[in-house]
DNA sequence: TTCATTGTTGTAGC
DNA sequence: GGCTACAACAATGA
């Protein structure tokens, strides 16, 4: 499910596939992928232009071209894949961007979010992301500190509320605060400076590290290589983990290590 | 058939 | 009005 470090991956997918290379055909096999256009216009507008340097805000991936920027969000289960021409089409490939011999294939199982195209990449970006918080990987101590105190909510809503902070979804926020020992239904204005400190730290560690891995990385000394174990143990104490529903959300943690103080 | 999945959106309530 | 919590929705598989 992408999080920052997914979309991070797909921007480097694109980067290596893309960047610099015209878009000779947009291929739209499934208009629902689309959001206020259709797959006429979107061809109109895309075919001549050049992909440049892609970006990123949170889990939004900005495909900008020397005309408009293409607005990605993957959902549940979007992804971003680099092919040949000659390749398969696959049954998900909903929108495909054709470069000459290359093609970028939008792939998505669950169409539960899509395509987006901002015909101005300034003021029609701006309009779209502006909702969203700053970059979870932008955010420094004094923005995080400013984020959480006064807060009444459980901090695990706070980090996974776009507008407050954007990137991190369910499983980095899982992640994050096992790691930091705190839990999640903590409330985040109560939280000390020292905690508020160790989930600054942790958050930006286990984003490099998924980051380099291009995913949360399902490794069994993280708690996300344990959530879907039957009887899922902490990896740091061995302890049972529990797993409750957070915020509506479907919660891990372990009580022995991120004890409920609240 | 119902439930669970996730992120977003709309709304109710304080 | 701002903030918080929660239900509903998207599509799909178990």
């Amino acid at each position: 499910m992408p999080e920052l470090p997914d979309v991070e991956g797909f921007r480097e997918v694109l980067a290596r596939c893309a960047q610099g290379k015209r878009i000779t055909g947009v291929e739209v096999h499934d208009a629902g992928v689309l959001h206020g256009v259709g797959a006429e216009r979107l061809r109109r507008r895309l075919e001549g232009r050049r992909f440049t340097e892609p970006g990123r805000h949170g889990k939004w991936l900005l495909a900008r071209t020397d005309g408009p920027t293409v607005l990605m969000h993957f959902g549940m289960t979007g992804q971003l894949v680099c092919c040949r021409a000659t390749d398969d089409l696959q049954a998900h490939d909903r929108v495909v961007f054709v470069l000459g011999r290359d093609q970028l294939r939008f792939r998505d199982q669950r169409k539960l979010q899509g395509i987006w195209l901002a015909e101005d990449p300034d003021a029609d970006v701006a309009r779209a992301l502006g909702d969203q918080g700053p970059d979870a990987l932008s955010m420094d101590r004094d923005g995080f500190d400013e984020l959480l105190s006064g807060r009444r909510g459980r901090v695990k809503s706070v980090l996974t509320d776009q507008s407050l902070i954007a990137g991190l979804g369910n499983l980095l926020a899982d992640e994050i605060l096992w790691r930091a020992r705190l839990h999640p239904a903590r409330q985040a204005g109560e939280l000390s400076d020292d905690e508020r400190h160790r989930l600054h730290t942790e958050m930006r560690r286990t984003l490099r590290s998924s980051v380099r891995a291009g995913r949360v990385p399902p490794r069994r000394s993280w708690l996300t290589g344990r959530r879907d174990d039957a009887d899922p143990a902490c990896p740091r104490c061995g302890g049972p983990l529990d797993r409750r529903r957070v915020g509506g959300r479907g919660t891990v943690w372990c009580p022995r290590c991120q004890p409920d103080t609240s």
